[in-house]
DNA sequence: CTTTCATTTCGTTAATGAGCGAAATGTACA
DNA sequence: TGTACATTTCGCTCATTAACGAAATGAAAG
């Protein structure tokens, strides 16, 4: 339906995007966790989420009621790999990637999902 | 004003503005030959050119009263640069691709221009 | 089988971006 | 200086996309 390479630099081309993929460099995450730290409704994250998984940088894995997602370092499309490890080497000094970061180490699943 | 990465992604992120850097790939071209190729309106083609030389990936050369863009494939900019690359090197079966490229040998900007 | 709860889908609104034509700009050349 | 002409800027319209809340889905656990 679209040219694939525009499709992959279309889902790299929002920021909440970007700070998803760079707080799943830190771990898998599920929706929930990613909704508290982004502070956006859950319904657009998971947009972006399937944003991301039908460009092929992410990849989903339940865990009982939880959807995890995770990057998908090792994907078979060679552009989607080198985008991700472009994305993954850039941004290191933004702040706003760093306090997502942070707020990482301390979020809780249990807590933060039907708080 | 912009997280510049995602500022490079999003020029990326048209088919158009992909068929113009495949283009230059070939040699640099002037507004108004751009502009007969892709069949848009000048001032869109303007546009787009703009996006892509804000974002690093093309410089700007006046030649007469024509202005001539190139590919900035030596910028210091290291993303930009890996960009380029990865852009180049794709989309060479893209049927549109190939046929702009048979359009630019036969394409004489003193008859396209104030045609 | 029913309840619970994380997630997705749907319908809508607001913001962003592509496209056009017309007017403005700026430069080469008469 | 003035004309011609390539390009840019401006104002507008239409399409796309991000965002939200509400409703639907689906799976785990009682």
């Amino acid at each position: 339906m679209m040219n694939p390479l525009v499709q992959i630099f279309k889902a790299l081309s929002d920021p909440n995007r970007i700070r998803i993929i760079k707080m799943l460099e830190i771990k898998p995450l599920c929706v929930c966790e990613i909704t508290a730290i982004l502070n956006l409704a859950t319904s657009t994250v998971s947009k972006h989420l399937s944003i991301l998984k039908e460009a092929g940088f992410i990849f989903e894995q339940k865990e009982g009621k939880w959807v995890n997602y995770h990057l998908n370092r090792a994907t078979q499309q060679q552009e989607v790999r080198e985008l991700l490890l472009l994305t993954l080497k850039n941004g290191i000094n933004d702040p706003m990637i760093q306090a997502d970061r942070e707020k990482i180490k301390s979020v809780d699943r249990a807590t933060i999902c039907s708080g």
